[in-house]
RNA sequence: GGGGGAUUUCCCGAGCGGCCAAAGGGGGCAGACUGUAAAUCUGUUGUCACUGACUUCGGUGGUCCGAAUCCACCAUCCCCCA
C-alpha cells in the first residue's frame, strides 16, 4: 500500500489541489511541506496532534517536514471559524509558546540535517516593510475573492477587522517564502485552513508561475460533530503538566462508541489490517478497542512507562484491584484547619471542585466517596491523622484523587 | 463624518422600577439505567463561615425608600447613510 493510499484509508485526506500530482511526489517521498502551528497557547494540544503524526506518516515515507512556527502570524490571529477576535498576546507570550511548542514536536519529529527542519514566521513577517508587501504581493489578491472565502463567512455577519482580513494574505506570504527558500512545494492544515491555503498556492503561481500543492486534513469530529479534542470547553493538552497522562488516557478511554474506530485509524499507527479486524468488534467488545486507543496515543505522548501506568491505574478503578496509580494530591499542614479538614474543603484543594458550593451539591447529590465509604454530610471533618497511609478521594463516576499527608 | 441599535450570570437569550441571584435553551456537574459508551429520565449549576449573609446584569456617576430595569457621560460592537 502506498503513503497516498494509507491516508486515504485512514480517513485523514479531506481535500487536495491536485490528486494525481499529490499522489506521485508523496509516494516517491519528493514533497517538502510544511504546516503552521499559531501558538495561542503554551502547549499543544489533541488537536495538534493529528497533524504532528501526519508529519510523521509522511517523515516515514520519505518526505521533508517543515514545522512553521507562527512567531509572526500569532500577531495577527486566525479568524477562521471563529465567531470573535482572538485576544491579543504580547510578543513575549508568543516566543514563550514557539519554544514550548518546539520542545513539544521534537519528541515525534526527527528534526536536524536532512530531517525535519523547524522554522518561525516571525523570522520573515516581522520585519516586513508595509507598502513594499502591498507592492511586492498585494496585488496578486481579490478581495473580492477573499470575501467569498470560507474562513471568513461567519466573520462577515458579526464583524472582521482589517488585521484579521489579512491573515490570509500573511499566511500565503509564508508559503510563497517557504517555497522560494526552502523548496517548499506543499503545505498541510487543518480543513479550516483551506482558503487561506490556496492563497498561496494562488500566490506562488502568479509570482513565481509554479505550482505549489495544498492538501488539508479530516477534522477530527465526534459523530455528533464537534470538535475531538475538548473537555467542558478545555483542552486536552500534551503537556504532563496541564493534562495529566492519566487524564489523557481516560480522555481517549472515553470516546464515544461511534467514534473509536475512527480515531484508531487517524490518530494510530497500528496496521490497516488489524484496524479493519478491529472494525468488527461489537457491543462491549468495543471497550477493548477503547483501551488500545488510549494506550497506543498515551504511549505515544507521554512514553510507555506511563501508558502502562495510566492503563492500570484505570483498570484497578473501574474494575478491582487495590494499588491504583493515579494522581495523588499532597495536604501540607497549612490545608488544615485546627488539625482538620471538611469536605467540600479538601475537594476543592484536591481539583475535584472548582468552590466549595460545587463540592457541597456533589456531596448532596451523593456523588462523593472517601475510601469506598459514601459521604453523606455536607460538614464531614476528616483528622490528619486519617490521610496518613492515603485515602482514594472520588467524585461521580470518573474524578479519582489519591489524598496523602505531604 | 451623520443617524439608529446593542452590551445580562460559562454560551445563547428573556427581563424594561420592587414578587430578580435574574425565565428558557445549550453546555457543565451529580443521580438512575449501563459497557468508564450512546440515548433517556431526575436533580443541580454566582460566592461564602450555606436553612442565612454577601457580590453580580459593559464602566463611572446620578434620580428614587428601592435600579439589570430611569437619567448623564465614557467604552466597545453592530446596522444604515457618506
Amino acid at each position: 500500500m502506498t503513503i497516498y493510499d494509507e491516508l486515504v484509508a485512514r480517513g485523514l485526506i479531506a481535500q487536495v489541489t491536485n490528486e494525481e500530482e499529490i499522489k506521485t511526489m508523496i509516494n516517491e517521498g519528493k514533497a517538502t511541506f510544511y504546516i503552521g502551528f499559531d501558538c495561542t497557547a503554551d502547549s499543544l494540544t489533541a488537536g495538534h496532534f493529528m497533524a504532528l503524526t501526519l508529519m510523521k506518516r509522511l517523515q516515514m515515507a520519505g518526505n521533508k517536514p517543515v514545522a512553521l512556527i507562527g512567531g509572526g502570524t500569532t500577531m495577527i490571529g486566525d479568524p477562521s471559524g471563529r465567531t470573535d477576535m482572538r485576544k491579543m498576546l504580547t510578543r513575549e507570550d508568543i516566543e514563550h509558546n514557539a519554544e514550548c511548542f518546539k520542545r513539544q514536536m521534537e519528541k515525534f519529529i526527527e528534526f536536524g540535517e536532512g530531517k525535519a527542519r523547524m522554522v518561525n514566521n516571525a523570522d520573515w513577517l516581522l520585519n516586513l516593510n508595509y507598502v513594499e508587501l502591498l507592492r511586492e504581493v498585494g496585488a496578486c489578491f481579490s478581495v473580492n475573492n477573499m470575501l467569498r472565502a470560507e474562513c471568513y463567512k461567519q466573520r462577515m455577519e458579526k464583524g472582521l477587522s482589517f488585521l484579521e482580513f489579512n491573515y490570509m494574505i500573511m499566511q500565503s506570504y509564508d508559503f510563497y517564502y517557504l517555497y522560494q527558500h526552502y523548496g517548499c512545494n506543499m503545505q498541510f492544515g487543518g480543513d479550516d485552513q483551506w482558503s487561506n491555503m490556496l492563497g498561496g498556492t494562488e500566490l506562488i503561481r502568479r509570482k513565481l508561475g509554479k505550482d505549489a500543492h495544498a492538501m488539508t486534513i479530516t477534522l477530527l469530529t465526534d459523530s455528533n460533530g464537534k470538535k475531538m479534542g475538548k473537555t467542558a470547553g478545555n483542552a486536552v493538552w500534551l503537556d504532563p503538566n496541564k493534562t495529566s497522562p492519566f487524564d489523557f488516557y481516560q480522555y481517549w478511554r472515553n470516546v464515544g462508541d461511534a467514534d473509536v474506530m475512527k480515531c484508531i485509524r487517524m490518530l494510530t499507527f497500528l496496521p490497516m489490517e488489524q484496524i479493519d479486524e478491529m472494525s468488527k468488534w461489537e457491543g462491549s467488545k468495543i471497550n477493548e478497542a477503547k483501551e488500545i486507543l488510549a494506550y497506543e496515543l498515551t504511549k505515544m505522548v507521554h512514553g510507555e512507562e506511563e501508558a502502562e501506568k495510566a492503563q492500570a491505574g484505570a483498570r484497578a478503578l473501574f474494575g478491582a484491584g487495590e494499588d491504583a496509580e493515579v494522581p495523588t494530591f499532597a495536604l501540607t499542614d497549612d490545608d488544615y484547619r485546627d488539625g482538620t479538614i471538611q469536605i467540600p474543603a479538601l475537594m476543592v484543594k484536591a481539583g475535584l471542585a472548582k468552590s466549595t458550593s460545587e463540592a457541597r451539591q456533589a456531596v448532596q447529590q451523593g456523588g462523593v466517596t472517601l475510601d469506598g465509604e459514601k459521604i453523606t454530610d455536607v460538614r464531614a471533618t476528616f483528622e490528619k491523622a486519617y490521610f496518613t497511609e492515603g485515602r482514594m478521594l472520588r467524585k461521580g463516576k470518573k474524578s479519582f484523587i489519591k489524598i496523602v499527608n505531604a
